[in-house]
DNA sequence: GTCTATAAATGGATAGAC
DNA sequence: GTCTATCCATTTATAGAC
C-alpha cells in the first residue's frame, strides 16, 4: 500500500494519488453523484480538462477508492484467521474495522453511500456484503460455542454491531476529543456489556 | 397525519401524495441527486411535464418527504416527556423510533441520506440535530442518575444507540422474518445488556 | 391531468495548443 | 501537466395544446 502522504518528488502540479485525495474528500462532502467534474476542478484549481490527464473518468476516481477501502476491510478479516476462539476473532473484526474507518475514513464513508447505480458500484456492494457474511459466520461461530448469547439472530446482530461501527463515517471527526482506540473500547463495551450501569 | 395509503376519491391520474410516494422509493433506490425528472416520469409512468402539475420541483418532493420523517421523529420525543425516569424515557425513544423507521422507512431513509447540498437539506439536518441532542440529553440524566454507565460520553452512546437504530434503513425489509416490535426489543437488548452470554 | 415540444443550463468527456 | 474551446447528452423546468 503507498503512502498517500508522502510528497512527491518532481512536484510539478498533481498527481494521480493527487487528484484521487482531494476527489474523495468532496464526494464525501456532496455525495458522489451530486459531485461534477467542474466542482472537482475548482477544488483542485484546475480546469476540468486537466483531470482527464490523471484520470479516465470519475467513475475511475470511484473505483479506486472502493478498491482502497475493501481492501482495507478485508485485510481485518484475514487477518483474524490467526487468532483463537470465534469471540476473539469477532473482537479483533471490530476493532479492527474501527481503525479501518479511522484510518480511511474517507474511502470508507465514500463505500458506506453506495446505492448501486452502476456495475463498479454493484461490484463494491457485492464483495461488502461478503466481508458481513464473514462476519456474520464468526457470529453464528460464538452463539454455538455459547459465547455470545443465542436469542438475537446472527444476521441482525452483525448488522446491529456494523450499525456501530460504520456510524463513524457520519459523525467521526480526526483529531477531534475520541482517538480509534477508546471509540473501538466504547464499541466493544457497548457491544460485548450494553450500557446498562451494573 | 393523512393516510398514503388510502385509495383517492375521484381517481383520475394521480394526486401529490401519490407522486410523492413513488418518488420517495425512486429517491431510496437510486439515491436523490442520481434520480432524475425523466426517470421519476417513468416510474410514474407520465412525462416530465406532468409531474410539474402537482409539484414545483424535485426538490419540493425531497422537502415533503423530510417533513414526513422528521415530524414522525419528533413526535416520539413529544410523547417520551410523559414517561418516568430517564432510563425509562431513552427506551421509549428508541423503541419508538425504531417504529417510526419501519412504519416510514422510506421518508426516513432519505433523511439519514442527507448531504446538506441546498437550503432545504441544510434545515433537515438542524431539525435532525436538534433530535439527537435531546436523546443526548435524557442518556446525560440516565448517567446521573445511576442507570447506565458513564464512562462512555453521553454524545457516543447517542451516536452508538442511533448507528443501531439507523442502520435499519439500510437492511430491514417490510414483511421479512423479523417484525418491528422484535427488532425493537432486539436493539434494547445489544443496547442495555450486550450481546454476551450471561 | 396529461401531453409534445422546447428552452436554458449543466453534465461528462475530448481536441489540440502550449 | 495544464489550458481554452467545444461536443453532445442529459438535466430541470416551462409553454401551450388537448
Amino acid at each position: 500500500m503507498t503512502d498517500r502522504t508522502e510528497p512527491r518528488r518532481g512536484r510539478p502540479g498533481y498527481d494521480q494519488q493527487g487528484i484521487l485525495d482531494v476527489a474523495v474528500g468532496v464526494f464525501n462532502a456532496h455525495g458522489y453523484d451530486a459531485t461534477s467534474m467542474g466542482m472537482l476542478a475548482s477544488s483542485l484549481g484546475l480546469s476540468k480538462a486537466a483531470i482527464y490527464h490523471h484520470v479516465s473518468s470519475k467513475e475511475q476516481l470511484l473505483e479506486m477508492a472502493l478498491g482502497r477501502a475493501l481492501s482495507a476491510l478485508e485485510g481485518v478479516l484475514d487477518a483474524s484467521h490467526e487468532r483463537g476462539d470465534a469471540l476473539s476473532r469477532l473482537s479483533f473484526v471490530l476493532t479492527g474495522a474501527v481503525k479501518v474507518l479511522v484510518d480511511e475514513l474517507p474511502s470508507v464513508t465514500l463505500l458506506l453511500r453506495l446505492r448501486g447505480n452502476s456495475e463498479v458500484e454493484r461490484a463494491a456492494l457485492t464483495r461488502r456484503r461478503a466481508f458481513d457474511h464473514a462476519v456474520t459466520q464468526i457470529i453464528v461461530e460464538a452463539q454455538r460455542d455459547g459465547s455470545l448469547r443465542d436469542d438475537v439472530a446472527p444476521g441482525v446482530a452483525e448488522r446491529l454491531l456494523f450499525g456501530m461501527v460504520n456510524s463513524l463515517a457520519e459523525w467521526y471527526k480526526p483529531g477531534g476529543p475520541e482517538d480509534a482506540e477508546r471509540l473501538a473500547a466504547d464499541i466493544l463495551a457497548v457491544a460485548l456489556e450494553g450500557l446498562r450501569a451494573h
